[in-house]
DNA sequence: CAAAATAGGGATACCATGTATCCTTAATTG
DNA sequence: CAATTAAGGATACATGGTATCCCTATTTTG
């Protein structure tokens, strides 16, 4: 069980776009090239972001996304499952209704005690992404990035933001 | 990103085991019957589970598995990294290093901040698996299953248990 | 001793899904 | 009008989960 690459994606994506100044787009080449990925594939994972109303997109050149939010109201969990979806990590089959010794016909009253902790596992993960905003994000990456290749990056982006 | 349905299978599978009395052992035969599994298969899980020495396995008629610790040793956890593996749920590829700023051959002094908020995630994730044993679960299917469908399934399981 | 039942594991096939590319369309900018 | 962009459909390919079949070594039962 693996979350996709298009995850990662979207998060440093969305980083990126956490840094960008107000009123600001970033295309899509501009993110598949800071980012090395292919443009096209990329592509769909924002356009994920957009379907989920995480991002604002304009059109034509100069166009691109910027993000619809302040960067301190954007989870990691929003992201995550934008690209991933929001269904739980676990499915229960509920095979326990196979059981031979059960009378025909007979119905369960709760859920499967089984699937209900897969399913608090399942929300502690969610909890944890829930805490962190991308906001948090800007200030630990200010301060662990080599501060030549920030403002480089900064002025990389800048240069081609419409 | 889904587990397996395996996951679940040797989920109650365990469950089974940690009813049974000591020195008893129950069959994949006897196991996909009572959840309605595909026999074949179920036994690629419970292998799994072998291989991870969370069971003892003995051959020839009357053979089958049993738990190889007290249930109250015994974690979700434990069941859930036998069957899917103990990797992370998120491989972080480093596409940071793909930033075209970056002088060439710049070595990353630590590891990527996103990647990093995505492995607490993970690990809060793991440590609420690591919780529950099969002990609590245990009691807490005495108290929600049907008492007839409780005792039926252990005449049933003990009929058949070697 | 012989027969039956078991775990273990290899080989194979099928299908769902993630990855990736290409193309068209509509909107926007200059 | 021409260039650029997001959006989305169609397609192809690789990977991994699902499932079945078969063979072997081992052990209990009759």
């Amino acid at each position: 069980m693996i979350l996709k690459s298009q995850v990662e994606w979207a998060l440093h994506c969305c980083a990126i776009l956490a840094g960008l100044p107000d009123g600001r787009y970033l295309s899509t080449k501009a993110l598949a090239e800071l980012h090395g990925l292919p443009k096209e594939y990329l592509s769909k994972a924002l356009q994920s972001l957009s379907q989920a109303g995480l991002v604002h997109t304009t059109l034509g050149p100069s166009g691109g996304y910027r993000l619809a939010r302040a960067p301190a109201e954007l989870t990691f969990l929003d992201v995550v499952e934008a690209v991933e979806g929001s269904g739980r990590t676990f499915v229960c089959q509920n095979i326990r209704a196979n059981n031979p010794c059960r009378p025909k016909g007979f119905c369960d009253s709760g859920s499967c005690a089984i699937a209900r902790i897969m399913w608090e596992a399942d929300e502690a993960w969610r909890t944890a992404l829930r805490k962190a905003t991308f906001a948090d994000l800007g200030k630990t990456l200010e301060q662990e990035i080599d501060p030549g290749i920030w403002a480089g990056t900064f002025d990389w982006v800048l240069k081609r933001a419409g």
